[in-house]
DNA sequence: TTGTACGCGTTATCAA
DNA sequence: TTGATAACGCGTACAA
């Protein structure tokens, strides 16, 4: 393919000269630049971008690493994220780390060597992560979307997990319900998971109502019904479910109903992140929405900022909570016995 | 940063040496070799890539754009791609289009800069697509996926749109519906959808029954009912629908039940794409599942014979026909009058 | 087995 | 306003 030094002589002109046509037009005699664009548009050249990082010593590119895409709250943060970076001139280098801390490792060092201008990660475990710890040597910029800012060196961006979910739980204890459980995915895979239960503890013992550990399921996107059976029914069942995200509780919302059971008639159910589609069936779901476009914007505007030289450090995202159709108030026939008195 | 000549100086050997050391080992000396390393590791010495690519001319990236990655049916494809180019040792550039071509064009134009080894594109319309006609000119390797291969010049991934919908149509028909419409998002951005629709209109006529034009909705991922309501109710109403994708086809029964009416006892919903999500929903979707972790296989596969200079012809991937709750036997009191006679 | 030397396509610093 | 030239960090003939 062409490059500069032909374009060059074609035009008559040197390199030097070429170069400038492109990076810095204002500084050439109009019809030098005109005889350069031409040149350059007859041999199809095309600025080498390798090159160029190569001699700035930058890529203008940004590494984003997500646990995955089948989950739709990190798709729509990566499409945000995708937009806001290209509008600033970057581009982003994807990947998926299924939440394995091998392939993390891996990924991490990769993008190190592709000289990534900053990097933009979602990891299962901020707070003993070997990516981290390597990370704290290194000079790149990175920024941590979702995680808990537990690394006091690396900026955060995401919402308040433990405050959101504690604002759920009070939605639902509000709606007067007593016995609350909540559902989440492998516990170990997720610091997030953990700081929500934390949030749903508290907003319960400050009720003065008993939280239950958390409901492991197999999975952190399908619901094993099994697991949560024996919770349910009964004068004693639960009566409202919080789950850790949208997905697990769409997937409940399904297993409940084609088990006979209606929601939220037999059991109130919550989601966690707010994904589009939630809204769309029916019963619509009753979730805490995190503001994803907002993680976007803000996590490529942080992420910029770093790599300038500032020290940002981002505020927790306002999380809303959005009241659907799958929790609802407690039916009289659930009341319990005792009364509640605050 | 360190550099190979640091690493070389550290360890007493010449640049050469010190390069072999990470590209050939089994050239050196084991001595050597274990200098090199030693040193490298001393001095935090990364090798940088972007040197790498330019001086092989090779930047084993591939340039990755979809349209949206709100529908999962891109982001799960995408994760797949991501999965089996890291395994094949390339990187991914991911951007989004909207549909726009402006977008589009300028997005092929960055990755071109960029050197990528190739691309793989979805694009709006693949028979009047700007970009495509500029590709044709250029050297790097172009695929197209989900996109039908009108164009002759670009291999494309994906499944066979026109039977897919055929054989959807023919599963309803077989249920006994007559009277089956089909939605689908704004028409003119997807080619798919046409395709999609041709299917069904073939199906129908194959049974002597009549197709009904496209019912179009304002968006591709959100129903509105006022637009299909009038097709619905009273004894010539539609029993069926079919959607151009899974999402429209959730907010389509979201709306319906919200809306008093049952799925799929007053109107039968088949979907199309076969996104995990569906079957966790009650009803669950029926629909038309393309293999979204293959394609993404598949197209990595394919793009990189193509970078290799083979030629390859993809078979288009076979579709299954998944059976759901949201689309079943035409209920007794809604046969039509006339009796069918194949 | 190891070293020398050139080139990949730019940007940037000086001079002219 | 334009030109000559040295980096940027690496791969790889070719020579030793």
């Amino acid at each position: 393919m062409a490059n500069l030094l032909s374009v060059a002589k074609l035009a008559g002109v040197s390199r030097a000269t070429a170069a400038r046509a492109f990076s810095s037009p204002e500084s050439l005699r109009p019809e030098t630049h005109r005889r350069v664009m031409e040149a350059a548009r007859v041999l199809g050249f095309r600025p080498n971008k390798v090159a160029q990082q190569l001699r700035t010593r930058a890529t203008r590119m940004l590494g984003v690493m997500v646990p995955s895409l089948d989950n739709p709250v990190f798709a729509e943060q990566l499409q945000a994220m995708e937009e806001a970076a290209r509008a600033a001139g970057y581009s982003l280098i994807v990947t998926t780390s299924g939440y394995d801390p091998g392939r993390e490792e891996a990924i991490v060092e990769e993008m190190l060597r592709q000289r990534v201008d900053g990097l933009a990660l979602t990891v299962a475990e901020a707070d003993h992560s070997a990516v981290l710890v390597k990370l704290r040597r290194e000079s790149t910029p990175c920024l941590l979307v979702h995680n808990p800012p537990v690394a006091p060196c690396f900026p955060s961006v995401g919402v308040d997990n433990r405050a959101a979910m504690a604002d759920a739980t009070r939605y639902l204890i509000a709606q007067g319900h007593r016995r609350i459980g909540m559902i989440g995915g492998p516990l170990l895979q997720s610091d997030r998971a953990r700081l929500r239960h934390e949030g749903y503890r508290e907003a319960m013992e400050a009720a003065g109502l008993t939280p239950l550990a958390l409901i492991e399921m197999p999975r952190h996107t399908q619901v094993a019904l099994s697991r949560l059976a024996p919770a349910l029914g009964g004068t004693e069942g639960l009566t409202a479910v919080l789950c850790t995200n949208d997905l697990l509780a769409i997937s409940l919302i399904g297993e409940l109903r084609r088990s006979g059971r209606s929601v939220p008639g037999d059991l109130s159910v919550m989601g966690f992140d707010g994904i589009e589609l939630g809204r769309h069936l029916y019963p619509s779901l009753s979730t805490v929405v995190q503001p994803r476009a907002e993680f976007g914007r803000v996590a490529v505007d942080t992420l910029l900022a770093l790599i300038r030289g500032a020290t940002p450090q981002p505020l927790p995202l306002p999380h809303v909570l959005r009241e659907g159709e799958s929790a609802g108030a407690l039916p009289a026939s659930r009341q319990a016995p005792e009364p509640y008195d605050p």
